[in-house]
DNA sequence: ATGCCGTATGATATACGA
């Protein structure tokens, strides 16, 4: 049995938040560091300051401009590095990998644009469909046993407690009715268990992002619960603490998501 | 709901974020 303490975070720009990222490292010392939102080619990724951090291992999958996720570890080997594309788009979304035992899933799930109709918007479309791609996938690899952890920026707020105003958010992308149902759908393709929900109860609002746009983000404090880490049934009796470190989204320069971390027994 | 902010790029405006 292991303490494993894994965090994941939407950096909005791994270059142009650097200093931010080495800051959350020191003050929680993941062993595991899940990001999205690279927004770098793999050429071009600053892997010696991930280095300089103390993480031995990584496996990247990004692109230029867009996209992009990555996994670090401190200790653990990384091995069966599988970086995944789905709706037949060449983007860097999906990085699956063994590392401690467990198979890591890293998500980063299209945002899909401003209007919350699959006739008018493509981009909304997208995302429904990549939800419902990725829930068949795992449901043909649903086994009692799998020790399998997802996390990543899932852009969807599925409990009224995971935004600041549910019924104000009902007809925003990231809320709306279809989009829960198939984030539902998502979680039950394996009896998923809601790592963070399982520690702060679903009646205490919790969010993980916060716009920009704010001039006040915490005093304003309208976020939503974007960023989620999520394990099968097998290792939910591991879970120990969960919080988002909210410290970080008022911090100079910051990213508009705060960094999710659980601390979970493997 | 907007805000009007922040990221990126053969940039000096535009796409995207959610």
């Amino acid at each position: 049995m292991a303490r494993l303490r894994i965090a994941t975070w939407n950096v909005n720009s791994v270059r142009s938040h650097m200093d931010a990222v080495e800051r959350f490292v020191q003050a929680e010392a993941p062993d595991l560091l899940c990001l999205q939102e690279t927004k770098v080619a793999d050429e071009q990724f600053p892997l010696a300051d991930l280095r300089k951090m103390g993480f031995a291992h990584h496996a990247i999958f990004g692109q230029k401009s867009y996209h992009g996720v990555a996994v670090f570890s401190r200790e653990a080997a990384i091995e069966k590095i599988e970086k995944r594309r789905w709706c037949e788009i060449e983007d860097a979304r999906h990085l699956q990998c063994r590392v401690a035992g467990i198979e890591l899933h890293n998500f980063y799930v299209p945002a899909g644009g401003d209007v919350p109709d699959v006739e008018v918007n493509d981009k909304f479309a997208h995302k429904l469909r990549f939800m419902t791609e990725v829930t068949d996938w795992f449901r043909r690899r649903k086994r009692k046993t799998n020790r399998f952890v997802l996390v990543g920026d899932l852009n969807v707020a599925p409990l009224e407690s995971d935004v600041w105003n549910h019924k104000q958010l009902l007809k925003v992308v990231s809320h709306t009715p279809i989009e829960v149902e198939h984030m539902d759908r998502w979680q039950a393709s394996h009896d998923w268990v809601d790592a963070v929900r399982a520690i702060v109860p679903a009646d205490q609002p919790l969010y993980s992002w916060w716009s920009y746009r704010a001039r006040d983000w915490r005093a304003a404090n309208r976020g939503r619960r974007l960023d989620h880490v999520w394990v099968t049934p097998a290792l939910a009796d591991g879970i120990r603490d969960a919080r988002v470190f909210d410290d970080a989204r008022g911090w100079p320069k910051p990213s508009d998501h705060a960094p999710v971390v659980v601390d979970l027994d493997v």
